[in-house]
DNA sequence: ATACTATAATACGAATTCCGACAAATCGCA
DNA sequence: TGCGATTTGTCGGAATTCGTATTATAGTAT
C-alpha cells in the first residue's frame, strides 16, 4: 500500500517546509539524507513532507532547459484581449497549444497576457496567423518580443 | 579529484542530451539508472552529460515552489521605460531587488518588462514608491497585476 | 593512413541514499 | 482525559550514486 495519509490542506508552510524547500530550490537533487541532517529531522520526514507538497502543488521538482541552447530562440509576451464572454473558451483553447507556456490572467488593457516559445520568426508568424488570430473571441493581441532574458530565478523563498 | 574535463561549450543538443532532458523536466529526482536504461547508455554517461549541462547553463534542476503558498500573493509584470544611456545601471540595480524574479529586454514603447514576486499591496506600494521610481534612468512603469495564473509549464521540449 | 591527444563511454565495487513496513509520538477534538 | 488520525522515528534490504580505472571514439596533425 501507499502512504495513503493526506496532510490537512496546508493552510502554511512550517519551518521545516521552508528548509525543505529552501535546500531544493537550490538543488533539486539534493539528498534527503543532506537535508534532514541540516534540519535535525529524519531522512523520513523529510521524504514525506516533499511527497505531500508535491501532491498539493506547493512544490515542483523540475528540469528546466534553456529554451535558446534547444532551439527555441524566439520568445514572446502577447497580450490578448477578449471578449468577455468568450474568455473561458478562449483559455481552454490556448491551453491546448504547445507553443504556450504560460497563460495568466491581468489587470489592464488587455485580459491576458501569455507567453509563447518557438524556433524562428517563421514560426511566430504562423502562431499568430493560424492560431492566436483564429481563437473566436480574441479581438486584439499586442505583441512583445523578447530581445534578451537579463534575469531568471526561481528563488522565491530566502 | 571532481570531473575536470569538460565538452566543448554545447552547440546543439543531441538525441541523448534530449532524452535526459525529457525525462528530467517531468521529474528532476528520476534516478539516472532509470534513464540510463530507457536510452541504452551507462548510469555514469546521464550523470556526465546532466552535469556538464548544467554547468554550461543549459540544464537546470530546482524546486519551484507556488508562490502563493508561500506567501507571495501578489504578483505583477511591470513595463520600465529607461533612458537609453542608463539601461545598464538600471539593470544592475534590479537585479539586486529581491522582489525582481525576471527581467526581460524587450521591444515595443517599453525597454523592459519585469515580474516581481510580493507579499500584498502594501509591498508592491513600497517597492514601486521606495524602490522602481527612484532608479535613476526609469521614466515611466506600466504595472500589470497578475490576477490567477492560468497555465504554467516547465516543459518546453516535447 | 597512422599515430597522437583529448574527450566520452563503460565497467565495477564501495559508500550512500532511498524505500517501505512497523512502532512510537503527537495532534485535534469531543 | 481519551480516542482516532496523522506525523515522525527506527531500521534493514534494495536501489542508486559516486569515483577510479579502463576502453572506445572523434578530431587533428604528421
Amino acid at each position: 500500500m501507499e502512504e495513503t495519509f493526506r496532510r490537512s490542506l496546508y493552510s502554511e508552510l512550517d519551518d521545516i517546509d521552508y528548509g525543505i524547500v529552501r535546500a531544493l530550490q537550490e538543488n533539486a537533487r539534493l539528498p534527503f539524507t543532506t537535508i534532514a541532517k541540516e534540519l535535525g529531522v529524519t531522512e523520513k520526514t523529510v521524504r514525506m513532507r516533499v511527497q505531500q507538497m508535491q501532491d498539493e502543488g506547493v512544490l515542483s521538482l523540475v528540469g528546466i532547459v534553456n529554451p535558446v541552447k534547444a532551439g527555441l530562440n524566439v520568445q514572446s509576451f502577447i497580450q490578448v484581449a477578449v471578449e468577455a464572454n468568450k474568455l473561458d473558451d478562449v483559455v481552454a483553447t490556448l491551453n491546448e497549444i504547445v507553443e504556450v507556456r504560460l497563460i495568466v490572467l491581468t489587470t489592464g488593457d488587455y485580459q491576458l497576457i501569455i507567453q509563447i516559445l518557438v524556433r524562428n520568426y517563421e514560426e511566430l508568424a504562423q502562431f499568430l496567423m493560424n492560431k492566436l488570430n483564429k481563437v473566436p473571441g480574441v479581438t486584439r493581441v499586442n505583441v512583445i518580443n523578447e530581445l534578451k532574458i537579463l534575469k531568471s530565478k526561481y528563488k522565491f523563498i530566502r
